[in-house]
DNA sequence: CTTTATTGTAATAGATTTTTTCCTTTAGCA
DNA sequence: TGCTAAAGGAAAAAATCTATTACAATAAAG
């Protein structure tokens, strides 16, 4: 199930919320008192929360310690979601680097690739090139939840379909193809948004006018 | 103006169609045969069409020469559009290096840091890094169309202001922040993905039953 | 056991985006 | 010139996405 934009923006807004009440020494909080204070309605929070699962005590309302417990699960504050990536070439190595520096929740802790010439080379800090036959045993033993697919269009299905089968729970594909899988993918398409990109261009310079 | 998905899935189609026409020796094609065709209604191939400008002639119908040539400019497909990196970090060097390989109508034609350290260095192949005092003279003398930020967050914003005050028109933002310009911008966020992606697993989806 | 509070969710309404309709303009032709 | 074909574009309709309502289910209190 997709959730919509809206919901992640609010989701960190109960957090913050939380917080503070928990602060104030309250335990337990309604939809009504929470969208009070954050000038929205009490249907707007269930709803939200519902997305994610059951976390209310029916005629009681949310205890505070649970709730925020969750949203950290959720929001990937307290816990660390394990990265693998497969394909050790430039897409590869920039995510390395940039994902375990900046990227609060998620951690990179196996990279990939087919390629011997590759495996055994450190890719970024304490970061080994790994050989792609290991990771079924590397993705159990090192809990890893989420794959990404840092290698050419040709072989990213097949790659896709190797993660699935090797246990992860969702695919991050860079790949510029349609990946089909039964666990979520998200898509990061750099042509498509270069090609949206020069779409605007072109249509805002058009021949016809503005607007 | 901001141009529907579906539009630029459409165009493609469009494309492939005109050139099996021109093949059949077909000059002039109208909205309601091109429609037939692809199996949708015409008014939508005028629709799609008319974002970008007026290729028809009315009473006639759609030049299939001109249209497909006018297809290419849109779609990047014979245009080269001109690009600059600003940042030589990890994004910036990955980009330089695949962006250049494997996107066909796109071509980076500079990389510009603000690090006197990795001025002058070579980061992809034929390319140096060059100081950003230098942006607004080469993008006027190099025609760059399209300025990719890979920089930091912080300072994301003002390297916006800079590249749209030397004319680039149009943006593509790889910091986690969005940015405000009056040209085009197109976000590529990857902490909003890898979240999205969360959100899709733990949401539930995965506890429940399936769609 | 009844009353009251409050969640979770199906159904509904509202907003936004995309497609289709419909009418005006233009081109070609007899 | 008058007739027909067909694009262009404004406006209406349809589809999609998001928020709100309404209510059954449940828990606590008296």
């Amino acid at each position: 199930m997709k959730i919509p934009k809206p919901v992640s923006r609010r989701l960190s807004m109960y957090y913050r919320c939380l917080e503070k009440l928990k602060d104030e020494g309250i335990d337990v909080v309604s939809s009504k008192e929470l969208a009070e204070r954050l000038d929205i309605k009490p249907s707007q929070v269930r709803k939200d929360l519902s997305y994610f699962g059951e976390f209310g005590k029916r005629g009681v309302g949310y205890h505070v310690d649970f709730l925020i417990e969750n949203l950290e699960k959720i929001l990937g504050i307290k816990e660390e979601w394990n990265i693998a990536i497969i394909g050790a070439g430039n897409i590869g190595k920039a995510l390395s680097n940039y994902v375990g520096m900046r990227e609060k929740g998620f951690k990179i802790v196996a990279v990939f690739d087919k390629d011997d010439g590759k495996v055994g080379k450190e890719i970024a800090e304490g970061i080994k090139v790994l050989h792609i036959k290991d990771l079924d045993r590397v993705v159990k033993e090192k809990n890893v939840k989420i794959g990404i697919i840092a290698v050419p269009a040709s072989v990213a299905q097949e790659v896709a379909e190797a993660l699935e089968k090797a246990g992860v729970s969702g695919i991050l594909n860079f790949a510029p193809i349609k990946i089909k899988a039964s666990i979520p993918v998200e898509e990061v398409d750099i042509s498509s948004s270069l090609r949206t990109l020069t779409f605007e261009i072109i249509g805002k310079h058009s021949t016809k006018g503005k607007k």
